[in-house]
DNA sequence: CCCGGATCCTGCTGGC
DNA sequence: TGCCAGCAGGATCCGG
């Protein structure tokens, strides 16, 4: 689930319904939510209870809640499965399966981080300024960042974002556009679903290799991954209601409007040509045999 | 430094 | 029916 438009819709979410609250306890299940935190989970605890949310921002596909002890915050990373959920005080559900934690809050609503795969995770980093002076990301007008997030590079809806180096830092790669595009620390939110789309879109196979892009077709894939995340937004943003911020992006987007992920055989929205499945660096993508031709070896 | 592959998990699906 | 290989939307780490 979790690309930059379902992390968007979390946070947007977030910045909605828990800002203000102070988180009262958290209970952590399982070894794997803090692993990413330096002092373990009893720290990681310890560093939430009592603190009040101030701020959810979001830079790529990781999101993090300010926190009212200056120069921390609570880093979120939902990996291939997470889900937050924020329940009310009096909404009676049974635990999720897969609950990893749950912060109590004050006003007696919760926030419940869901993760089956376990690839998520919670912190409580320093921040570090961005290199740049920006915010560090979208939601807080604040020029830091936590420390993991540093070496992540701005998404395609951040102001912030230098398009014309990005474009540069594409062709100077020796890569293939695909791993490019993946690549967080050139551009940041995109995952394998929207770098297909995205390129389908652009009408470039992810093969092409990225030193012998013309421009003009930087610009389009760019533009493409820009348009494609919006409009996902748009169509994840619909569905989340005062109780439940939904990161269940396959129920809207993913099924109806997706042009060629996931569509193996059938029919090119643009041409007709059955799309094809490729495998590539242990995933799969989908592309148009027709609209977009893979190179030959050593050329364009 | 840059690049590509292996790796961390759990659960579902499809083929035999 | 039952079993098991294959696959799933991510980021990091490590070797070349």
């Amino acid at each position: 689930m979790p690309e930059l438009p379902e992390v968007e819709t979390v946070r947007a979410g977030l910045a909605g319904h828990v800002l203000g609250r102070r988180v009262i306890d958290v209970h952590v299940h399982g070894t794997r939510v803090a692993r990413r935190h330096d002092g373990g989970e009893a720290d990681l605890v310890g560093r939430l209870r009592g603190r009040t949310l101030t701020a959810a921002v979001r830079r790529g596909k990781f999101c993090w809640l300010l926190l009212d002890e200056p120069g921390e915050a609570l880093l979120l990373h939902l990996g291939m499965s997470g889900q937050i959920l924020v329940r009310s005080a009096d909404h009676g559900e049974p635990a999720a399966p897969h609950l990893r934690a749950r912060l109590d809050l004050d006003d007696g609503s919760a926030l419940d981080f869901v993760d089956q795969r376990t690839f998520g995770y919670l912190a409580v980093p320093d921040l570090v300024p961005t290199a740049d002076g920006g915010p560090g990301g979208l939601g807080s007008d604040v020029p830091a960042l936590p420390a993991q997030v540093a070496h992540i590079a701005r998404d395609l809806l951040d102001p912030w974002l230098d398009r014309v180096a990005l474009a540069a830092a594409i062709r100077r790669r020796r890569t293939e556009l695909k791993r490019a595009l993946l690549d967080q620390t050139l551009v940041s939110g995109i995952g394998n679903i929207y770098a297909d789309e995205s390129l389908w879109r652009a009408r470039l196979h992810g093969a092409r290799p990225t030193d012998a892009l013309r421009p003009v077709e930087v610009a389009r894939v760019l533009d493409a991954a820009a348009e494609v995340l919006a409009a996902a937004l748009a169509a994840g943003g619909t569905s989340f209601d005062a109780m439940y911020v939904d990161v269940d992006g396959a129920s809207g987007w993913f099924e109806r409007e997706l042009a060629a992920y996931g569509r193996a055989g059938l029919p090119c929205p643009r041409c007709g040509t059955p799309i094809r499945r490729e495998s590539f660096a242990n995933r799969s993508s989908y592309s148009c045999p027709r609209c977009q031709p893979r190179p030959r070896r050593g050329a364009r």
